[in-house]
DNA sequence: ATCCAGAATACAATCGATTGTATTTTTGAA
DNA sequence: TTCAAAAATACAATCGATTGTATTCTGGAT
């Protein structure tokens, strides 16, 4: 009863058929007559047959299964790149598994390690906030194991990266706000080794020289954007001196929780301060007044990333430095400003 | 440089040592000399060896690997469970292979399937809404691999589930709102097959019961309890006749979406119906007026279940049959009635 | 110097499936 | 009926690590 663990053996003694034939019959090779075919496939459901992955693996040196890394699932837009690369990833064969680094390199170096042991054939990761080296993504090289990096772009080992324009996002995001009168702009930045949060900072630097503005790095916030830090950012903005009429966060998270602590403090948003986050998370839409924000292909992006990989793992072709998809701004009650002045 | 695949027999060849004692020098196994031991251990790490999991876990037929079915990753409740599960795992040693079943019985059958063949050690599952039957549960038991059921409880095979007492949560719940005056309470139901639905329909009506109530089967509305489903609910609910004072919501996502179809339509919330969810998502907090729901220990869940699971893997002892774990109702803004007349 | 127990290491089979090569069987044409 | 070519099947090595058993080595006691 316990393991009963059937194998092509089995199937071979049963039929008197070599187990060489039972394999290639059960992988409906061409050197096994349709008969014998039909015999073994007969038996095989009979005993309850299950392929083991683990030897068929280790035999043809191929796992069929595509790591993915991710810094935190529970994000809607991670969630919603996971589905996508799990559709892709599904259509052509592909197993996914996937890790949770929850923003930590200890954890990230640990997930690489146990996918390299577990012979993945290629990874799709999102760095964490805390990846300055890259070390740990060395070995894949000599495995000749792509990577493909979605939504964070590193610049590292010619890999391919997947992702939008952060810095035109950005920018379209801090002209939104000029456009609506404001000129004393915080930006919500992220860690500024990750080049994601770069280009954000970079694009929003860029807008405001455009439009005349002075970038006050007294304006400039950085730090992980968790909702913890919203509330401190919104203190720190309710103290600065000088005043600050808009913000523009480089996720809903920080924006949404600064938002909160805001309403619950008596500033009035757009009135006072507009605001505009990055993600389109669910939440952006139901908070009052709904949050203007940057809007990603997410689904797309998990998509087009697994293409990317399942394309490098199959043909070793040339790779495609970058990819960039678009992305728009939607604009809602938090940064509608109606200035009467 | 493609393809470098250091094993345990370059190493042996290069130290003119035998495989076997270099893998039990890798293992750490006292037959080795230390002296041995770190002549191996400085090879291994100069040749950049890492163990081949594929042909270990095929040799000691031991993956330390368990495998997560979910229906949605997407939502708060599960992805807390999830890291719940992560950290209990990893604190054990194993490995977590995530899948999302989307709700659909089709992809949950595919999933059990590659589970199998990959042979992981356990699995833990929350059934899809579709799942009426357990057949391709069936295969595990004959290789003895446990499952453990979370959040959705189910009577089969003896495997243990690992729940909130949803009964009672959906009682209190229930009885919140008439406490709060309302007589006319619907409830958003789930697909009644599964046990989880079915055990808050149950609470519901013994609720009303208790005070006098009689259940009303128009009051009673059966969905999949999606966003979408919330504003068909919240359409029906208006044009029920004899009105609606109360909803008791079996998800938050349905009753968010219903409430902002109310908030659209002009339906004042609490005044004209009182709002009760399940699974205190944060949106639930975030909305005007905030969600009064049931709140699960979700991370506690994930890591109790991990461990229900990984003590039936190591010790195949008896298992205990259900683990349920407690709730409680926060209450918020969308149910404190204040009636004046 | 000799012998023995225990330590250290080597040998060889094994996990289950795959695959190149060899052998047998079948088929069709002469 | 015979034979070569093609089809079908069998043989055997292999993937990389593990593990029971056998062998060699070591140090200490006699």
């Amino acid at each position: 009863m316990q393991k009963s663990e059937v194998t092509i053996h089995d199937i071979s003694k049963a039929l008197g058929i070599d187990s060489s034939t039972v394999s290639r019959a059960l992988n409906d090779s061409p050197r096994v007559s349709s008969k014998t075919k039909a015999k073994i496939l007969a038996k095989a459901t009979e005993l309850g047959y299950r392929r083991n992955s683990l030897a068929s693996n280790l035999r043809t040196n191929k796992t069929y299964t595509i790591g993915v890394v991710v810094p935190r699932i529970s994000r809607n837009f991670f969630s919603n790149v996971i589905s996508g690369i799990e559709e892709t990833a599904y259509e052509n064969g592909y197993n996914v598994i996937i890790c949770q680094s929850l923003e930590s390199l200890d954890r990230e170096q640990k997930i690489m390690n146990t996918l390299l042991s577990n012979r993945v054939d290629g990874v799709l990761i999102s760095i964490s906030m805390e990846t300055t080296s890259f070390k740990h993504l060395e070995p894949f090289k000599n495995y000749g194991t792509p990577i493909v990096f979605y939504d964070r772009p590193c610049n590292y080992g010619g890999c391919t990266s997947v992702s939008i324009n952060d810095f035109e996002a950005s920018f379209m995001a801090t002209e939104h706000l000029i456009f609506n009168g404001c000129k004393r702009i915080v930006h919500f930045g992220g860690p500024q080794h990750i080049e994601l949060y770069q280009n954000r900072k970079k694009g929003y630097i860029s807008a405001l020289e455009k439009h005349g503005l002075e970038f006050d790095k007294t304006l400039f916030l950085e730090t992980k954007l968790t909702e913890e830090d919203g509330v401190k950012l919104a203190k720190k903005v309710i103290n600065i001196k000088g005043g600050v009429d808009g913000i523009y966060a480089a996720n809903d998270t920080s924006a949404i929780s600064a938002m909160r602590y805001f309403k619950l403090n008596g500033v009035i948003i757009p009135d006072e301060i507009s605001i505009v986050g990055f993600n389109n998370d669910p939440i952006s839409v139901v908070i009052e007044p709904s949050l203007t924000t940057v809007n990603q292909p997410d689904f797309e992006m998990g998509q087009i990333a697994a293409k990317a990989l399942i394309d490098q793992i199959k043909e070793k072709k040339c790779k495609t430095k970058a990819l960039v998809l678009g992305s728009d701004l939607i604009v809602r009650g938090s940064s509608s400003k109606i200035r009467l002045s």
